[in-house]
DNA sequence: GCGACAG
DNA sequence: ATCTTGTCGC
């Protein structure tokens, strides 16, 4: 399919986008990523306990690698295989941090809102380098934020989650607001840059990419 | 035309 | 993203 026809898509499922606090607790909390073997995409989703942050039960699946990577475009490819992931899912989170942009994207429909979208539940888009925005560096304490925007609109937050390390490019994907965004992401990462859910479903998915490869 | 560009 | 050991800095 062409880039053009993409890209309406795109601006359609952003208009289904809803910005609101979470008002039920969360008790799961899952991390999303995606790892790229020779010939498909491993994808896994890691749910941890909240706010304790141990691991309840995680889920991995496969699928072809139908398109390459074009930035802006990105959910595209690694949509399947999440969606396959999700289905195996028995205890479905409360929310769910995802591998890259939520509205902070051109069309404001980044991986973690056009999830969100189509899997009708809450996301936090974490990205660990900018996509679309203007920002000032946040200080260096852990914790400091600024605000990731576009002319007078926000569109995310640069959230430092350590001490004098690269900022977190957080924005909200679905049923979150920037309160919800903050909050979930700085108790999920507390020892790493990385939210812990994340950094599991990013060493998870990618052990199984390489068995793929041998 | 020239840079920028999630993973 | 991925290829990869040691190593510089806090």
């Amino acid at each position: 399919m062409k880039t053009d026809d993409l890209k309406l898509n795109q601006i359609r499922l952003a208009k289904k986008v809803i910005l609101r606090g979470i008002k039920k607790r969360v008790r799961f909390i899952a991390g999303v990523d995606v790892a790229v073997a020779r010939e498909c995409l491993v994808g896994c989703i890691g749910i941890f306990s909240f706010p304790e942050l141990k691991l309840v039960e995680y889920v991995k699946a496969t699928a072809p690698d139908s398109m390459p990577y074009v930035p802006g475009f990105l959910s595209y490819r690694e949509i399947p295989v999440l969606i396959k992931c999700y289905k195996k899912i028995r205890n479905k989170p409360d929310l769910m941090l995802v591998d890259g942009q939520g509205i902070a994207h051109p069309r404001a429909l980044g991986l973690a809102s056009h999830l969100g979208v189509l899997l009708n539940t809450p996301t936090i888009g974490c990205a660990k380098s900018r996509l679309y925005g203007e920002f000032v560096d946040p200080n260096n304490p852990r914790g400091s934020c600024e605000l990731l925007r576009v002319g007078d609109e926000t569109i995310g937050l640069v959230l430092r989650t350590r001490d004098k390390t690269k900022p977190l490019f957080i924005s909200p994907g679905h049923l979150v607001d920037f309160e919800d965004c903050r909050k979930y992401v700085l108790s999920s990462a507390s020892r790493y840059r990385i939210p812990e859910p994340i950094r599991f479903a990013h060493k998870t998915a990618g052990e199984e990419a390489r068995r793929f490869n041998v």
